[in-house]
DNA sequence: CTCAATTCTTACCATATGGCAAGAAATCAC
DNA sequence: GTGATTTCTTGCCATATGGTAAGAATTGAG
């Protein structure tokens, strides 16, 4: 049995043999620092779960410049929705910012699991429920909060990406540039201090 | 045959029986304009297929403003999926902007058809699928897209809510006051006098 | 139709963040 | 270990947007 798997697949309530055809659908595979997952323009055919490594995802905007869009961690999923389903080339690219250990499922396993295994479906729907809900939740905080809080709200959350992330991806996730991140550095070192 | 549902579930291959019982799950239910959907607090048991009128979902946040997070037009699906599939209270309201017609299906309507209508699951993945894009879309226009920009995309993308909606709904839409949102406005109106 | 409530515009100034550029610090390749 | 590259910090000033408030325009209730 493997942990991240289980945590991942923990959702509903699988039996124990449901669980290992579950897993038997995965394939455990290693990508290097700065390796790609999936580049703009591919089609998506598998996605991954992590069991050790940091990741980021990132879009290309019109003047050129990389915004990160997501990171993934420990006992997340890497996958872009879009591609993987909507079955079109996506307009993002996924990239290990860390040594990565994961475990790969291909499409169509996937959808074997999905039309053969009780309760697949509903737990994919919850998996996606979930991360509808995030996204929401980050075009909100977008709106709501200012970049500073945005910020700390990340470091609560995924202080690994704060340790082991080059600043101009975090800034470009937060919406801001560098200069303003490092900035923000700055006060909140400051504040501390007092 | 009713147009907006037949639009709305047409994406995939389903019989024309499987469509009529699709339809048929649904039931026909007026909204006057101010009426809500949804209140936050509540438990979604419900989704609305919008045949005519215009809706908006909003949040509350910190200070106690309220964030209009989505506009839904005609032929759209009026839900709030966290709170429907995760079988949470909702953190949202949804609210009724014009008169509204809409077909009202329930959840456990939907979760039949999901079991026993083929390819009602593929659809929901699908429409799932294109909700999360979208979401992500709106986040990334948020780090990428001045505030001019935002509102000249709206516009072109859904030109009656411009139209028929309060300056101020917009405005936190895109982020920004509704002083700002004047400000843009003219600032527009200006540039194409010349 | 008329008054009240809401919505929209405008002005003033404040604040957050950006653009650019230079230098410091850290990391990487060999 | 050393030089090259990348990352981070800082300073200067520009720009976009916010906060507040007042008045104009529009809408709604009776």
């Amino acid at each position: 049995m493997n942990n991240t798997l289980a945590n991942i697949y923990q959702h509903t309530a699988f039996t124990s043999s449901e669980l290992e055809i579950i897993f038997k659908a995965h394939e455990k595979t290693f990508l290097k620092k700065g390796d790609m997952f999936l580049k703009e323009g591919q089609l998506a055919n598998e996605y991954y779960c992590l069991e050790s490594g940091l990741v980021r995802s990132y879009a290309i905007n019109s003047e050129g410049n990389e915004i990160t869009t997501g990171f993934f961690g420990k006992d997340e999923i890497v996958i872009e929705v879009a591609s993987l389903f909507l079955r079109t080339p996506t307009k993002e690219n996924i990239q290990a910012l860390t040594d990565c250990e994961c475990w790969k499922i291909d499409f169509n396993s996937f959808e074997t699991l999905f039309q053969t295994v009780n309760g697949f479906m509903d737990w994919g729907r919850t998996w996606m429920s979930g991360a509808l809900l995030l996204t929401k939740q980050r075009s909100l905080s977008m709106i709501t909060d200012s970049a500073t809080e945005r910020y700390l709200a990340l470091q609560k959350q995924h202080p690994e990406i704060i340790l082991n992330t080059p600043l101009k991806y975090i800034a470009s996730y937060l919406g801001i540039t560098d200069t303003s991140l490092s900035r923000i550095r700055k006060e909140i070192a400051n504040n501390e201090k007092m």
